[in-house]
DNA sequence: GTAAAATATGAAATAAATTTTCATATTTAC
DNA sequence: GTAAATATGAAAATTTATTTCATATTTTAC
């Protein structure tokens, strides 16, 4: 395991100096792995032999041993912690936490995606006659993200981000087609209608959501994305970056499927737009 | 660069006992970062001084600081590199792989960003008596996720991405609007037309482009998102995510700028939205 | 609440590892 | 072939880490 969340994991059974090394590593992992043992004892204000004992808890042979191990974590790109944007922080320091929260983010979501469910979605989404993908705030911008991608590959697609259009397009489904549901939340209630309707009308409905949500209970399949509680404070942000990551993935499962004569036909797609842009230069 | 690689590199430069060196920690890294410097120069039948200017040639501190690197590099077995999709990937294949490098893409645009050019245009935006926001294609879901984060701020905001709506919306702008041009390419001609509509009508224009471009050239502040040239094959993936975290963080700079109770508002926002929620039981 | 046991901590001593110094060997340039 | 430059290693010096042991703190048992 990471020595970093294996630190973050047993900080309450350290003792309290214990805890003081633990503090000061977590803060800056990047310094102390430049760190003597003497800097990091006096950094944490605590004796050398403490720190040594506290890597040796931590199943490493010894203080340069557990060097090495944080070194090893940090260059898993386990740095990208959640931090929180402060009060006072200056644009370089508010980028650069979105930036690794966001990052971090997609590990935890990477982590909690079910692949096998990915795939059985994918199976779904080529034999559909029709695709839809319905969503609203900021979940319709994913929606709209995906009717992007999936239009591209000459099936037919809708998108709509208005209740009303979603209510009748949903009504209007049939067996063959393929309902995309996005809400972070899952508890949007005019979404659940709409999976609910699409599903009476012999749709197959793809949830985008959470687990356990009244949304996902409303779906055939659930592709949940997971990502740190705290992340989306007043808006939503690393959640949306994980569902598109998702769609995506969707998107690129289903170029797979269809073979290599269908690449050529997407890249037509691309070059389709040359005439509508300056040349490149080179 | 990862230190393996480097001393593969520079293989030739070394003297006789270098090489010595190099070639034991190539046939077996992962011993070495567990030997300490007189187990390392008696394998490779050399001395320990030798070790050491080894590893000083090698622009690193010394022997421990050596094994530091190469533990990274070690680690690094599949960093976040761009890797690519592969023609018979398995779901779980891919997803990683995708997941991996829109992480990837997103180190390297942060480490891209101009963060004094971020304050800036945040500086512009709090100011602007009026905000537009346009995309074509992938940046339309830019722009619209931008529209759907800053109207949450009370100011006026339009999101376009229809050619005619964005010419005649820029034909109306006037000093004190700010015009926020999304474009990966910076190539696409409409967009450029409509910056340079913008300007002419004394709006500041703010690109999300690649520096350098036609587009970037039209504007008066270019958030310049560099992501690895061979990521986008064939649909716009890891330059749209990468865009949508930029957005995040000028919108975040933005609520840092109003302060406190302009984020007790924001909450306001987010909680009239209840009503069309389920509770949550918990 | 208190005493005994268990646990935690740090100062100093010890041990280990690394780096520097300097003398010698090897290579290179002419 | 010789002088200059470079490379190398033995030994000393230094830095760094670990162990030992005495003391302080916390926990447990009554």
């Amino acid at each position: 395991m990471n020595i970093l969340e294996k630190i973050t994991n047993e900080l309450d059974t350290f003792s309290k100096s214990e805890r003081k090394v633990a503090e000061v590593i977590l803060s800056s992992p990047g310094t102390v792995i430049h760190a003597s043992i003497a800097a990091l004892a006096k950094q944490a204000n605590i004796s050398e032999p403490t720190v040594n004992r506290f890597c040796r808890r931590l199943d490493t042979k010894g203080y340069p041993d557990f060097k090495l191990h944080l070194a090893q974590s940090l260059a898993n790109g386990t740095p990208y912690v959640n931090r929180h944007v402060d009060e006072n922080d200056s644009a370089e320091e508010y980028t650069a936490k979105i930036f690794e929260s966001t990052m971090a983010n997609l590990e935890l979501a990477r982590k909690s995606l079910d692949t096998s469910t990915i795939n059985r979605s994918v199976d779904l989404l080529t034999q559909a006659n029709k695709i839809s993908f319905f969503g609203l705030g900021a979940s319709a911008v994913v929606a709209h993200d995906a009717q992007n991608k999936f239009f591209r590959f000459n099936v037919p697609v809708v998108y709509f981000d208005d209740i009303l259009m979603q209510r009748m397009s949903a009504i209007n489904s049939r067996q063959g087609d393929v309902v995309v549901v996005i809400s972070h939340t899952g508890r949007t209630k005019s979404l659940v209608d709409v999976a609910s309707l699409a599903r009476e009308n012999d749709a197959t409905v793809i949830g985008i959501t959470t687990a356990g949500t009244p949304l996902a209970k409303e779906c055939n399949i659930v592709l949940s994305v997971e990502v740190a509680e705290d992340t989306d404070l007043y808006m939503p942000m690393a959640s949306r970056i994980a569902q598109l990551t998702l769609i995506d993935c969707l998107a690129t499962g289903f170029t797979l499927r269809r073979g290599t004569k269908f690449r050529d036909n997407l890249k037509k797609v691309k070059d389709s737009l040359r005439s509508s842009r300056f040349e490149r230069k080179e």
